[in-house]
DNA sequence: CGCAACAGTGTTAGCGCTCACATACGGAAA
DNA sequence: TTTCCGTATGTGAGCGCTAACACTGTTGCG
């Protein structure tokens, strides 16, 4: 290759062969019918040249860009951020490429202008790990690219949906503190108006009500350790002032730590005084003082399961079928892990 | 639009604005000389068909893909999903779409698979959030896609570099450490082989030396809670051995969480007994028990400047002005933040 | 032997867009 | 008046590839 040279293309590796450059596409992509001897002399013409297919025009006449899309809001959140790998892995399993936006706030605009890069860039479908009730919405409401999955998306959107069974995972945090023998269960609720803050909230009063336990007025956190702190000096608070505050389960675990440090901060031992079980499962969990119990998410699974659901409307879209017929919901088991933030209630 | 029509094309919305397709690409790139009435009819007929311009056919044409890749090993740990982040906003602002892949390994095969599906992807160049040694010179060395801007990459390997001053950080947490009486600092290090890693033991090695001090053998942990809590089960030996250890500088958070657990279950008081440093303010930081003293990496900054760096070295490429020529490295400085963790050493 | 079937290859026509150029018209300058 | 320029538009070619079809030569079988 001498310099000015441009990269070669499929003529150029022709000529050096020999043969058509149909003979060449037909080598690159591996159709029958070439004759061994032919596929070897273009083989050895690709490598001398340094020649690569071009992308483009082959997506160009082929009506398929092999590019998924990503729209997610807050990847350096735990969960997002995992359930993005996943995603990624399972794409590129699937030789597909991914191509991303992220939010930065989930006004109507925001969303908007996410959907409209993405069509821009001519994905065949996209994944929104859309953990927002107000973001799902704008979703299946705009004009933007299709087919469409909703990771953490609730019902009712329209949309196909995966995610992690928050009602279950939260109930079962609940039913355990109760079995330790609670009366009752404060909460910390993740930030206001995501669906898994709800869902966790659903989750827990249901276990509640089924115990006939009395059913407190639910904390408002935004997911950060801080909120999870400030909260917690709230509920000492109500404690001094004579509630009887033993077991929270809080929205995730980083509000947890949050909790645990106004916990220690006031002179309260944990589990001693108040049982604390938190949801996510960090991998710090296990090593705060003391050891955090919480609930598990298999983000990875739910990575996997919403390209698979991708990949199926995809498919039912180009063969003509009603797409998302079959869709609806996914949903991934949440497993909880006890370990010694909790334990029976003081005396 | 009827249902069966198939994409409207720049064609289709010239004929019903009763102007030449020319005149329409005009419009939608906004030249100028183009009567006002025009562009109006035009713009008119684009909403009408929701039309949308064909990025595929137009990067064939113009020979730009405005793709870019990012190649990252491990998004899930903090710094790397932060610098994604960082990146991708950075990215978002210049116009440019972004295309990545992850590492399941660092294993030479796995970056020229890597660096093959971006050339795959025709980007238009990459940034590589490559934290060690081994990956940043596989990257360098493989014909993989170019302008590349490594993230983190040390020196030597000849590829433009934007990373955080690690040496510094941790030279400024050890002197902190000193400054406050400890007569020497242990060391608890990061994955092996990792630049991070080995820039903080560098900055810590630097202090010790500095200040006439011990320098211990450090521990090499893996980044992992539980490595912490295992090697400060080890330190805690050490210290039931006789050995004075007093002060742990400790390659990041999520370690030092492992470590003070280990030093809560031996019954030693921090920073009473053992003084504790992490590395990468993670959100929960401030508000374990207690606070942790570590050293805060402004991520956004990193994906900011790297995306400049990199646009950099596009530009120039594309000028054919010999690239790379001013590019070297891009230094960020790391802040130590003190809390709670670190005290005097005990009398 | 003739005809079909098939393997192996080449030829042609686009995919939807932008670029370079051609054209038409008006007005300012010579 | 002619010349020239600037504006507003259209025309044709071609980016690099694949799909569809045409063509050649071989084989199998009635």
């Amino acid at each position: 290759m001498n310099p000015g040279d441009r990269t070669p293309v499929m003529a150029d590796v022709a000529r050096l062969a020999g043969v058509s450059h149909q003979t060449v596409s037909r080598v690159v992509n591996g159709h029958p019918n070439v004759r061994e001897e032919t596929v070897l002399r273009v083989r050895r013409a690709i490598d001398e040249l340094g020649y690569h297919r071009n992308p483009t025009a082959r997506a160009l006449v082929t009506r398929r860009t092999n590019v998924l899309g990503v729209i997610a809001f807050d990847t350096t959140l735990f969960g997002p951020a995992q359930t993005l790998a996943g995603i990624e892995r399972a794409a590129r399993e699937e030789g597909y490429f991914l191509s991303m936006v992220t939010l930065d706030d989930v006004s109507p605009d925001g969303v908007v202008a996410a959907a409209d890069y993405l069509v821009q860039q001519s994905v065949e479908g996209c994944v929104a790990i859309a953990p927002q009730r107000s973001l799902v919405e704008a979703l299946a409401a705009v004009r933007g690219p299709r087919p469409l999955v909703a990771v953490e998306g609730g019902e009712g959107s329209g949309l196909p949906v995966v995610c992690v069974d928050q009602v279950q995972g939260s109930y079962d945090a609940v039913r355990h503190l109760l079995a330790l023998g609670h009366s009752t269960v404060h909460h910390i609720e993740g930030a206001p108006l995501w669906l898994e803050s709800e869902a966790r909230v659903v989750g827990w009063r249901r276990a509640l009500t089924e115990a006939g336990a009395p059913i407190p007025e639910p904390l408002q956190g935004d997911w950060s350790p801080r909120s999870g702190y400030e909260l917690g000096r709230r509920l000492v608070a109500r404690r001094a002032a004579g509630e009887r505050v033993t077991a929270v389960f809080v929205g995730n675990d980083q509000m947890a730590i949050g909790l645990l440090r106004a916990l220690y901060e006031a002179g309260l031992r944990v589990p001693g005084d108040v049982s604390v079980v938190g949801f996510d499962d960090v991998p710090e969990a296990e090593f705060l003082t003391p050891s955090l119990t919480t609930v598990f998410q298999d983000f990875a699974q739910v990575g996997k399961e919403s390209l698979a659901l991708l990949l199926g409307e995809i498919d039912a879209q180009r063969n003509g079928s009603a797409a998302s017929s079959r869709a609806g919901r996914r949903v991934v088991p949440a497993r909880l892990r006890i370990r010694g933030s909790s334990g029976p209630p003081p005396p």
